[in-house]
RNA sequence: GCGCCUGUAGCUCAGUUGGAUAGAGCACCGGACUUCUAAUCCGGCGGUCGCAGGUUCGAGUCCUGCCAGGCGCGCCA
């Protein structure tokens, strides 16, 4: 039985002297803004007091004056402002909570609500026709500490990536690819139009002239596990495929094209630490049939019809403005189709439930597939869309254009030279995600000594050398005991107890409302609590007792901290490098 | 024109799902290193929460209408 719990079941006993029962007078129980209003507040004195006819301060009085409690759980009740009832918890009961997480018992295993239930979890699916673009970055920031979020309260989340390997704008950039190639072959071909003029293509052609079709082989051989087995190269030396039949040439070049850049965005990925249980590709789809099987269905709910020799959704039953075309009147199906296609294979795959992160300008998407979707027949809510919002990049005071087209955009591999991984990590997880936000690279390279990211990395690195320091001192670090614990007395390392055991509360909020910034927010109040502790308190001192109980809070907040920092995919040093 | 998102300190952003005196970082001003790491701590400056109504004990948060910005409204993906 949690604190809460106990609370709500003495005022709900109370209340019912007054003939309000549960209906009438739900108990609600938060954590008040200011410490100085106690640990847990109720407002069901205010909101009952209407229906008794009475002032709320008064019944807020009488009530407090008859609710009972073990002073060792609930340590005082005390009314305030306009009829709030504010509790303070007992320091034993802090003191169990905090070993409970300790231990791994309590709170933090209460919050597994998942009960192994799978979760899918697509992001980032960039299309394949260059480097990893930064718009990308906090997508896989949010998308993997997701993912991370749910397997921390009970779920098994799944990390997966879609390939969109088998448009048109593949095919495209092959023949930008083969453009580029003629030219450093010297048998130049015009440019395609709106082909792709990305300085990286002209390298990639550069490289693949150096290249026999024995180092081509080799090219594709970087990742071979399951998930890239579709990524081979193509065969032959890259100068004969100038001369094959158009139709084949091409699909050589983009082959080679699709090899390179998919291997290039999985190891941008791994820099980031992003790691995608699966990489999906779109031209499975077709050719393992699951498109037109998925059109069969949609065809049996009696969804689809003929408009000028193209085949529609008649996704205005689901709420969508217009219709939308499933299959070209050339035969073609659509992205869409294959979307479709794609998400119907993930339920039958087993998924209990989806989440894919989109991009806002992809919204429109969503009435659509969420219809498309249940002609099919898959429950309401299965399929759920998080759309992230846009970060525009400013150099230079200047916004940054970012098309692939033209080849002006900033590469999230530049984003890590420049200001490092963790630091890019932790600003995107302290912006909400739809939180419009403009990046400044110049201030994120001059700050990123002074970003806040370091403020808790530093906190970490201080409480190991706080335990190198004790250990050399001749302390031996032993598990943390109530005895030793229950024994503090400063207000500083209260507030760290205090501060630690929301650790529950804040993994359950973050991965239940799909908002990993609150787990940056923490850390950094954490952080905050315990600098604020270390200057305050002197750990390693003269007092056996106290230096015990105080070594011991400090192993806890580092075990708390790391777990955070694990969370949003951050290193916790054990010392601070030097600062520039 | 319609739809989605946003508007909070000079700047970048939080605000625990409707609570008490709206917070943090940066910037600026002033203090604390003979100490377990000063990438830290303490104090100060700074606000018409875009505007106007409404809902109720109580609104930055909810509802309506305006204003401003971003994005979207293809047989593109």
């Amino acid at each position: 039985m949690t604190i809460q719990d106990i609370i709500r079941t003495e005022l709900q006993r109370r209340l019912e002297e007054y003939g309000l029962f549960d209906e009438d007078a739900a108990v609600e129980l938060e954590k008040p803004r200011d410490p100085a209003h106690g640990d847990l507040s109720t407002n069901v004195a205010m909101t009952t007091a209407k229906r008794l006819g009475r002032k709320p301060r008064e019944l807020a009085g009488e009530l407090a004056a008859k609710l009972q409690f073990d002073r060792d759980v609930v340590a005082s009740v005390e009314i305030a402002g306009p009829g709030f009832i504010n509790f303070r918890i007992g320091r034993r009961h802090q003191v169990a909570q905090l070993l409970d997480l300790w231990r791994g018992e309590g709170a933090i295993q209460d919050i597994r609500v998942g009960g192994g239930r799978r979760i899918n979890v697509e992001f980032i699916s960039a299309n394949p026709t260059g480097p990893l673009n930064v718009v990308s970055a906090r997508a896989g920031a949010f998308g993997i500490t997701l993912v991370r979020l749910l397997n921390a309260i009970g779920y098994d989340a799944h990390a997966e990536y879609y390939v969109n390997d088998a448009g048109r704008q593949v095919h495209l950039l092959g023949r930008s690819l083969r453009a580029r190639f003629s030219e450093l072959a010297g048998r130049p071909e015009p440019f395609p139009e709106d082909g792709y003029k990305g300085l990286y293509v002209a390298r990639m052609a550069e490289e693949l002239l150096a290249l026999d079709s024995a180092a081509i082989q080799q090219q594709a051989g970087v990742f071979n596990d399951e998930s890239f087995q579709r990524v081979t190269a193509p065969e032959g030396d890259a100068r004969d495929w100038l001369d094959l039949p158009p139709d084949e040439s091409a699909r050589r070049f983009s082959k080679y094209a699709l090899m390179k850049i998919l291997t290039w965005q999985r190891q941008t990925c791994r820099r980031f630490g992003l790691r995608f249980n699966t990489w999906y590709f779109e031209s499975e789809l077709h050719e393992t049939g699951r498109v037109e099987r998925a059109l069969e269905q949609l065809r049996k709910s009696g969804s689809v019809y003929e408009l000028d020799g193209a085949l529609w959704f008649r996704s205005t039953d689901f709420g969508d403005e217009k219709d939308r075309v499933v299959v070209r009147s050339g035969g073609e199906p659509t992205y869409f189709l294959a979307d479709v296609a794609y998400h119907f294979h993930k339920y039958q795959r087993g998924f209990e439930h989806a989440i894919d992160f989109l991009g806002p300008d992809h919204h429109g998407h969503i009435p659509r597939m969420q219809g498309a979707m249940r002609a099919l027949g898959i429950p309401d809510g299965w399929l759920e869309v998080q759309i992230l919002q846009q970060v525009n990049f400013v150099e230079n005071g200047r916004p940054v254009d970012m098309s692939k087209r033209e080849g002006q955009f900033v590469t999230m591999d530049a984003l890590a030279d420049d200001v490092g991984t963790d630091v890019a990590k932790y600003i995107f997880l302290t912006r909400r995600p739809n939180s419009h936000l403009d990046f400044d690279l110049d201030l994120a390279r001059e700050q990123s000594n002074e970003n806040p990211v370091y403020y808790v990395k530093y906190a970490h690195a201080r409480i190991c050398a706080v335990l190198r320091k004790a250990e050399a001192g001749g302390w031996q670090l032993q598990e943390p005991v109530e005895a030793d614990l229950a024994g503090l007395q400063q207000d500083a390392e209260w507030n760290l107890v205090r501060e630690i055991v929301r650790l529950p509360e804040v993994i359950l909020g973050a991965a239940e409302s799909r908002e990993p910034h609150r787990l940056t927010a923490y850390a950094a109040d954490l952080a905050g609590c315990f600098h604020q502790f270390y200057h305050q308190c002197v750990i390693v001192g003269e007092n056996r007792e106290v230096t015990r109980a105080r070594l011991e809070l400090c192993q806890v907040t580092r075990k708390v901290l790391r777990d955070v920092l694990d969370l949003i995919g951050v290193e916790a040093p054990e010392q601070m490098g030097d600062k520039e």
